[in-house]
DNA sequence: GGATGTGAAGTAGTTCACAGCC
DNA sequence: GGCTGTGAACTACTTCACATCC
């Protein structure tokens, strides 16, 4: 399946395809067998031309004149996310954060298998987060693919170096601090009280980037969904 | 203070403005009086270039031939970002990430204030989170300038309308489906899992988007943090 | 010398507009 | 007719290279 040409994506449509994922999936449970790319963009808050665009971008999919099947459309959805993949992650930390991240529903993706949660405080050590014990973490971080770092900021750095020396390739920050780690290794940092801040900005800033220029023609019609996208609101770094 | 000429900043300049305040403050607490560009671009994982055009898009802080001084540059950073005006924050959901962001220090920025943490679910009513003890959101959702969403996927399109009718102005929301609001309405999805997804995607292609360009010449010295930034852990909506 | 600030070039991503196919 | 796929234009952002000022 899928002749794939394998075309590397963007940056920012890798981003969005989970988010089509998800409401392809939630359709075709509910027996939709066919997708357009305007009502797909409609529910994914982007444009149709971008869901063209990025599924394009996946292999030839769509069928001129009636759209996309939703059972190819989630193969290859799977298949451009590695989803095919089998890959171990651990969560270090099982602070709030770290409990709210094994016990969603949606946080692994498929292929990915919850190795375990860690901490190194005994207090929560043993206690029960969904269908995981909390295991302590004074044996040493365990190898697996890749490690979410759900620790505070202080020890941060300091678990992601012994990550990296157990042979941990990938990492997954939600502390807010930019790590520093070794050629080699890939870094992700996610820093969630970015978001709010962006968010308060653009509040502040009368409604956002794109608030005053509407502001200057407000008689009605609010402009379509056509918003630039992106508030990154994790600050990324990689090196491979 | 700062002249300000008050240009309007692009969006990625602001989702890296709280990551260069944090940095700041911790210096200054360490006592120290000057910045320069090629430091703090180290430890954001950013080029100096870049530190150096979102900070000039503050005003004229810097002094060439010696960098930055860490007051003003704190106090423009912290004005830039709307900091001075204060700003009621309400979070919606009491579970683990409900409950993490309220205990996280680094959440609330300065200027804004948590009225508090609600719940439907009788059973985490009245328990307490941080300095706060969950409310019943039985006699409705309170006004606030901005409302935090943890609730279940299932419930967020519902309780975003709920606010809307209270006249909450902004949302963010980390449920895992995008959100639909009136125009007159500032909302920020953040997914949690598409930051994983994104990071596997990574992984599987070979340590990431520059990974290949490096594979090529993989002789040794890993390339300047001058990776392209983004991430775009967040899918972001805004209509005002 | 040593740093900032910025025009100009380069790169990534989005939107337009329409050709192409069912 | 309807909807996809895509060249071309456009917009956003980054990086280079260097003028500028302490």
């Amino acid at each position: 399946m899928t002749p794939a040409p394998r075309r590397r994506l963007s940056e920012r449509t890798i981003a969005r395809l989970p988010v089509y994922q998800r409401i392809v999936d939630e359709w075709m449970h509910e027996g939709r067998t066919r997708v357009d790319s305007v009502s797909l963009a409609e529910r994914a808050g982007v444009t149709a031309t971008t869901v063209r665009r990025d599924l394009a971008g996946l292999g030839t999919l769509g069928t001129r004149g009636s759209g996309y099947d939703v059972v190819p459309l989630r193969e290859a959805l799977a298949e451009a996310l590695g989803q095919d993949r089998s890959c171990e992650v651990i969560v270090l930390g099982a602070g709030n954060l770290g409990r709210a991240l094994v016990n969603s529903a949606s946080f692994l993706p498929q292929g990915a298998v919850l190795l375990g949660i860690y901490d190194q405080d005994d207090a929560v050590v043993g206690t029960e987060v969904g269908s995981h014990r909390v295991t302590s973490v004074a044996g040493g971080i365990p190898h697996a693919d890749v490690a979410v770092l759900c620790v505070p900021a202080s020890a941060a750095q300091a678990v992601a170096d012994e990550c990296v020396e157990v042979g941990i390739r990938a990492l997954l920050n939600f502390a807010p601090r930019v790590l520093t780690v070794p050629p080699g290794t890939v870094v992700h940092d996610v820093d969630l009280s970015i978001a709010l801040q962006v968010l308060l900005y653009r509040l502040h800033h009368g409604g956002g980037f794109w608030g005053d220029l509407w502001r200057a023609s407000l008689d009605e019609a609010p402009p379509r969904v056509s918003a630039p996208e992106d508030p990154s609101c994790a600050v990324g770094r990689t090196r491979p």
